[in-house]
RNA sequence: GGAGGGGUGGCCGAGCGGUCAAUGGCAGCAGACUGUAAAUCUGCCGACUUCGCGUCUACGAAGGUUCGAAUCCUUCCCCCUCCA
């Protein structure tokens, strides 16, 4: 197998993704890039457990809080903000680690997805006013006149996925069905990835100790100083584990503890949604289970293997 | 001591004579996934099970009424509020 173009080290969250992603660029003069959907944003570096000031300083780290919280993300932009890394990290010869958890990103980068033009973010809010004006029903079977095969796979209560099919009709006026019919063209690089799978009970730990650690890093401050510029509630990057739950508390709707409970809870939660994503949508090159003390010799050596 | 309210499946919480193994939410388990993905959605979720509208044990405890009770009555045990 020849030298890949790309590493990409990816698992659930918490799953050590960031250490060996440091380790394995620290060895081979790469950079460390940012494959994650929350960490993208700079609203809340703590809480979304980006890489420290010194992880920074030892290794090239590309992408980490480098969007504004009022800003939207998609699986296309980021895979453009990712290939213009890639594309710098050629230039200057260091090889890329794509690091991260967000597999619909990982995919859309290497598989490549159907083009679709991006459409305005009003239409977006108009369609969710209409889901909660029309009623469900109603707004799928208006869906349905002009996006029939879409509204066939979709299941009735799937808001989501519903707004989107009709702000892409309503914003290109194709359906999103026939756009979904281009497959895109799959990434020239060369991938190889390692995926991360841990241990359900060593997991749940490290989840707990991490979230706790974070308390006592501020987190508390960090989203308090959100809360109190009033961001708008459609703000995806709001979403960030932890995030709602702390602003119940921070409104006198949960205690600390209580916070703190669901939020662990909505990241493991969150974690085993991960890896059902990756036993099903995603060939890794090697698999490394966790917890393991080797798992940068196991990497290197699986990496020396290729290049060698 | 007196007057009320309440004890329901791991938790919260509906039900208030039959169609109730018991609405719903949470947690748990499994799954889906082409642009909001740390998102969104689906199935299962008392026990047993040939997974079937099958059997068993169930709504604080013990009795009772009734063809039939989580739902009515009696006693008892806990909990909460108010008066003293």
């Amino acid at each position: 197998m020849a030298k890949p173009d790309v590493l990409v080290v990816t698992g659930p969250t918490a799953s050590g993704k960031s250490a060996l992603a440091l380790a394995l660029a620290q060895r081979g003069g790469g950079t460390v890039i940012n494959a994650d959907a929350m960490q993208t944003y700079d609203a809340f570096p703590i809480l979304t457990a980006q890489p420290s000031a010194g992880d920074r300083a030892a290794v090239p780290h590309r992408l980490y809080g480098v969007l504004p919280l009022s800003e939207t993300l998609s699986a296309a932009r980021w895979r453009a903000l990712a290939e213009t890394e890639i594309e710098r990290c050629r230039e200057a010869e260091r090889l890329p680690v794509l690091c991260g958890g967000s597999g619909l990103y990982l995919r859309a980068l290497r598989q490549g997805f159907a083009e679709i033009p991006s459409v305005a973010p009003e239409l977006r809010r108009q369609a969710n006013h209409d889901w909660d004006r029309l009623g469900a029903e109603a707004f799928r079977l208006r869906l349905a006149e002009h996006d029939p095969e879409i509204v066939a796979r979709l299941k009735p209560g799937d808001r989501q996925r519903h707004v989107r099919a009709w702000e892409v009709w309503r914003g290109t006026g194709r359906s999103l069905s026939v756009w979904q019919r281009g497959k895109g063209s799959p990434s020239r690089w060369r991938f190889a990835s390692i995926l991360l799978v841990p241990d359900r009970a060593w997991l749940r730990e490290r989840i707990e100790r991490r979230f706790d650690a974070m308390l006592e890093a501020g987190v508390l401050e960090e989203v308090r100083g959100v809360l109190d510029r009033r961001p708008d509630a459609a703000w995806p990057g709001l979403k960030a584990h932890g995030a709602p739950e702390f602003f119940r508390h921070l409104r006198g709707e949960l205690t600390l503890e209580e916070a703190r409970r669901i939020a662990i809870d909505h990241t493991r939660q969150y974690a085993k949604r991960q890896m059902t994503w990756f036993r099903h949508q995603l060939e890794p090159d090697l698999v490394i289970e966790m917890p393991s003390n080797q798992a940068q010799e196991i990497a290197e050596k699986f990496l020396d293997k290729m290049e060698g």
